[in-house]
DNA sequence: AAATATTTATACCATTTGGTATATTTTATA
DNA sequence: TATAAAATATACCAAATGGTATAAATATTT
């Protein structure tokens, strides 16, 4: 059974991650959260042990929506190569996708944590290494199925990547200007192609 | 002459230049100012406006220290061409570089103070703006010297190797690890000599 | 429906925030 | 060295901060 305070405490989840996200976690103030959420401290203090307990689940809620996209979009093939390709596509819509949640929950606390909260660091580098961890997978199952050259060194494929990807993101964002993304995208599908594809 | 208060004024954006990198402007307290200078706050509003004066000079600051040394760091060499190579020679030894000003002020403030502090957040802007300028101007000197391949696009590739570059100190700054940028660095010098190099 | 347990609102707390008026000290000028 | 000017320190301000104790209201159970 669903209680009332496990739906405020999802409530409040929900509309205020995208807060966090935005502002950070030290600018993101409790009045900002009450007045968002249109409830009291007292409610919010009932759900939640502190503002830091709840600054960390707005961030895996974050997060979640992100990897669920990519998930989603995945899903389209089942060729390990096709969804690698799957995930530079889903980048190429990330600023509009992401802004959505308040923009990217990985670029935001990446740098707006380093230095000053350090649970939610150490979450978004769990986050990173394992999303990775995956992109290496899929890399070494294209390698069983005789799609990706067997020669290329999976994590490190994937670690530059995503370090591609990211920086795209970043200018995206701060210079608001989705062309970053889009050439990102053709960029990193070429080198897909040239590097791993097996002829 | 230098009068005392240009000397403390100085000293002042010094000292706290790195604060501001690190934590951002809304999350640095004047009392995390007036401890790190050793001064009081009458001191600090004598010399300037404002708390946002102050970060904006100190962002200036930052900024220069990175530009002064990448403009160093490519005087070793007057081709543009290995220009080029120098400023992906330079981001080799970033992290450490950086490290001693608070991290890179770019990918900070880019970050931080979208959706936060508009005028440091347009300063940003404005100083990727110029480096991608001063990029793509390098690449036309190229192409002038017959050195660089004439039909490529220089706003467009100087586009690209900003972001491959600030995607790799995004993710060596959030991982702390160092490799990132070593695997962009030389992943960026193939792309020059295969894409810009004319044979 | 009454009693109990859970959830939310209210009112408060000490501390910190950015900023200012003024007193004091330090520096430059006469 | 006396005096004027500039720079810094002190003491304060209202507003906002995260957090809490408790009262009120809402659900749940008997």
């Amino acid at each position: 059974m669903i209680t009332k305070s496990e739906k405020t405490t999802k409530y409040i989840i929900e509309t205020v991650a995208p807060i966090f996200n935005q502002k950070g976690y030290s600018a993101t103030s409790m009045s900002d959260l009450t007045t968002a959420t249109g409830l009291t401290k007292g409610a919010i203090y009932g759900n939640f042990k502190n503002k830091e307990e709840l600054a960390i689940k707005a961030f895996y809620f974050s997060i979640n929506q992100v990897l669920k996209g990519i998930s989603i979009h995945q899903n389209k093939n089942k060729s390990p190569l096709q969804k690698l390709y799957l995930i530079t596509d889903f980048y190429k819509n990330y600023y509009h996708f992401s802004k959505k949640i308040g923009g990217c929950p990985i670029l935001n606390v990446g740098v707006n944590e380093k230095n000053q909260n350090n649970k939610l660091h150490h979450e978004v580098k769990l986050i990173i290494n394992k999303t990775q961890l995956n992109i290496a997978k899929l890399i070494d199952q294209g390698k069983e199925n005789g799609l990706i050259n067997k020669n290329i060194d999976s994590i490190n494929f994937s670690r530059r990547l995503y370090s591609h990807i990211q920086g795209a993101v970043f200018m995206t964002y701060t210079m608001n200007d989705n062309n970053y993304l889009f050439e990102a995208t053709e960029e990193m599908n070429l080198i897909i192609k040239n590097e791993l594809e097996r002829l």
